[in-house]
DNA sequence: AATAATTTCGATAGACCTATTGAAAAATTT
DNA sequence: AAATTTTTCAATAGGTCTATCGAAATTATT
C-alpha cells in the first residue's frame, strides 16, 4: 500500500530524527562545558555510549553540529516573541515577557543556550546564514517593543533602542553563566530583575 | 662595582619583561580572535615574526600565557576601583566612576579585555588561585558601592546589590563584543548608557 | 677580540583529533 | 527465515598542535 509505505517511511525519519537529538544533546553539553574547539568528537561519543565514528551517521562536520545545536536551540524563540509583540498588552508588560521567554530556555535547554551564547562564534562563516537571519529577525523585533514604548511615550526619547536592546538581551545572556551561583537566582527572579531595573532603574524614587 | 652589577642586571630583567609585553600582546590579540583553544602557538609567533619554539622561552606552556593575558588584563583595575570607591562623591557619581573605570580597558587593551572576558573560563583549575582572588576583590568592592547606595537611600532597598552588580558588569562586558558595531559606540556613550539604564530606568518620568 | 650570557632557531617526539571507509551488527520488511 | 535497510563499529589516513632539546645566532661583557 502506498499509504502505508508512506507512513513506515515517515516513522522511519522521526525515529532518526530523535536519535539525532540525543546525539545533539550531548554535542551542545560537551560544547557548553569545554567550548567548541576544546570539545572533542570522541567525548561527545563516549558520553553517548557509542563510537566516535557513529556521530558522523548524523552530521557531517563537528561544525555543522554547532550549527544545528544553535538552530535548534532557538527554535520557536522568534514565533514566541513575535506573539509578546503583536499581543494588545502595555508596552511594560510586553517587554516582561520578552524578557522572561527569552530567559526561558536557561531553564530548559542551557547546553543549548550556553553553546549558542559562548560559543556561536565558531562556527564558520559558511555556516552562519541561517543563524545570522534568525538574530536580525529576533532582534529586529526585540528593538520594535523598544521603539514602540517610546512612541508610545512609555519611555524616554532619549533612549537609543538598539542600545537598550542590547543591553537587555546581554543580561539575559550572562544569566546562563551565573544562574546557578546563588539558590534565590532562578529564573523568575532574574528575568523581574533584569525588567525592574531596565524600566525603573535603582535610584529610589524620593530622588525624582 | 657591586651597584653597576645590580643597575645592570635590573636592564636585562626589564628588557626580558619588555619583550615579554611584546609577546603576551600578540597571545593576547589571537586568543581574543580565535579564543583560547582555536589559538595556536604557531599563529602567535607568525604574527610577531619569530618560530613557535622560541615562545618557550617567554612562557612554560600556553596555559601559562593565558593566565599571564588575564593577569596583566586587569593591572591596576582594582587599585582605580579603591580610590572611587573611597572617594567622597556622591553614589551616583561613584557609580558612573566605577562603569568607566571598568570599560575604559575596552579602548586601551581591547585584545586584554575580549580574552578575559571570553577564554578565562579555559584557565585550568591550577592556575586560577591569583586570577579567582583579584575577581572576587573586585566584585566585593563594586557591591560595597551598591551597598552604601542603599545604606545612604540613594538606591531602593529592594534592590539585590549583588545581582545589580553583576548585571552592570555583563553589560559593560558584553559592550567589548559589540562596540565597534555603530560608530557613535564610543565608550563614554556606553558606559554613560549603562549607568543612565541602571540608574534612572527607561520609564518616561511623568509616569511615575 | 675573546668570552660569556641572552635570545632565537630547526627538528622532532609524542599526543590528540577529525573525517572516511568498508564491514559488522541490529532492526525491519518481505 | 531470508533479504533488505538502518545503525554502529574498528581501523586508520592525514593533519595539527604543544612542548622539548641542543645548536646557532645575537647581544653584552670583559
Amino acid at each position: 500500500m502506498l499509504e502505508g509505505n508512506v507512513e513506515k517511511k515517515t516513522d522511519k525519519k522521526e525515529k532518526y530524527l530523535r536519535r539525532q537529538i540525543e546525539i545533539l544533546n550531548s554535542a551542545a553539553a560537551v560544547f557548553a562545558d569545554k567550548g567548541y574547539h576544546g570539545a572533542s568528537t570522541g567525548e561527545i561519543a563516549t558520553n553517548l555510549g557509542i563510537a566516535q565514528s557513529s556521530l558522523y551517521y548524523y552530521f557531517r562536520s563537528k561544525d555543522e553540529a554547532l550549527e544545528m545545536v544553535c538552530l535548534h536551540g532557538t527554535k520557536g524563540l522568534i514565533k514566541k516573541l513575535t506573539v509578546i509583540a503583536e499581543s494588545s498588552q502595555t508596552t511594560v508588560k510586553k517587554i516582561r515577557a520578552a524578557i522572561y521567554n527569552h530567559i526561558e530556555p536557561i531553564n530548559s535547554i542551557p547546553n543549548y543556550y550556553k553553546t549558542f551564547v559562548q560559543e556561536l562564534r565558531y562556527l564558520p562563516k559558511s555556516r552562519r546564514s541561517k543563524v545570522n537571519k534568525m538574530i536580525i529577525d529576533y532582534n529586529t523585533i526585540f528593538k520594535k517593543i523598544l521603539d514602540e514604548g517610546v512612541a508610545n511615550a512609555t519611555f524616554k526619547e532619549s533612549i537609543d533602542c538598539h542600545l537598550s536592546m542590547l543591553q537587555i538581551i546581554c543580561q539575559c545572556n550572562a544569566a546562563a553563566i551565573w544562574i546557578n551561583t546563588k539558590p534565590e537566582y532562578n529564573i523568575k527572579f532574574i528575568a523581574d530583575s533584569i525588567a525592574d531595573n531596565f524600566l525603573s532603574g535603582v535610584i529610589n524614587s524620593k530622588f525624582n
